[in-house]
DNA sequence: AGTGGGCCCTGTGCGC
DNA sequence: TGCGCACAGGGCCCAC
């Protein structure tokens, strides 16, 4: 998740993964050089620079009509932040273009299709996490199991997590902040993610922990029914 | 095709 | 207080 585009005058895109502790930042005084690892000056003497205390973070300038083109050429083999998947938030992310991925990847399990940025382009763990809570959805089932309603609920629960995201200004857990150094608000409003045992918003039940796709995952097991494995 | 582990890095929080 | 371990908004590579 958590990829940031810059449209450049002459066609080209400079393009940003975060990764797990990347900042840019933008007009902020107190901030710890020891974490820049690269910096955009401009003509007014005003910087941007790029913070990542883990440097796992990574930028690129690709051509930006490659990042428009749809379906074609989407190989696994070529780099990321040239091949991404549909935008959640776009007017092509509906259900009937969800119901097809679905189609694409039955055998997959529907957690590890979420955070597959060749998929969709920028869903992370915590909203992959929220929204299968919210859809009602265990995270180990297989994709091609979703039964019709699910993947409606599903496709409205994805929208709801990331638009929430976006208005709380981003969950800042412990590292995140935005370009002007503010902390989100998105972490108070978790339901289940980082709450393993406290009790389901919806039916009481105690959160329950585990791992999908290598990643924390966390459901809750009444409103999440397991699938026979 | 899909999954699981190691790895890339640095920092924090917890149990002992 | 100090040490060691697990874990962290992610993704790549390899073996099975």
């Amino acid at each position: 998740g958590k990829f940031v585009v810059f449209d450049l005058d002459g066609g080209d895109a400079l393009v940003v993964s975060l990764r797990m502790t990347g900042k840019l930042l933008y007009g902020v005084d107190d901030v710890d050089e020891r974490h820049v690892r690269g910096q955009i000056l401009f003509d007014d003497g005003t910087a941007l620079r790029f913070s990542d205390t883990r440097k796992f973070g990574r930028m690129a300038i690709v051509d930006a009509a490659a990042l428009e083109r749809r379906t074609a050429l989407r190989r696994p083999k070529m780099p990321l932040h040239s091949s991404l998947g549909q935008e959640p938030l776009a007017r092509g992310f509906t259900v009937a273009w969800l119901r097809a991925l679905i189609g694409r990847r039955p055998r997959v399990a529907i957690k590890v299709l979420l955070l597959d940025q060749r998929a969709i382009a920028g869903i992370g763990n915590i909203y992959a996490i929220e929204a299968l809570w919210r859809a009602r959805i265990h995270p180990l089932r297989r994709a091609g199991s979703l039964r019709a309603d699910e993947i409606e609920r599903l496709h409205e629960a994805i929208r709801w997590a990331l638009r929430k995201g976006i208005r709380l200004g981003g969950a800042s857990r412990r590292d995140y902040v935005d370009a002007r150094g503010n902390e989100g608000r998105m972490q108070r409003e978790f339901q289940v993610y980082g709450r393993a045992g406290e009790p389901c918003p919806r039916c009481g039940r105690p959160i329950v922990r585990t791992v999908v796709g290598g990643r924390g995952t966390f459901h809750c097991p009444r409103c999440q029914r397991a699938p026979r494995l």
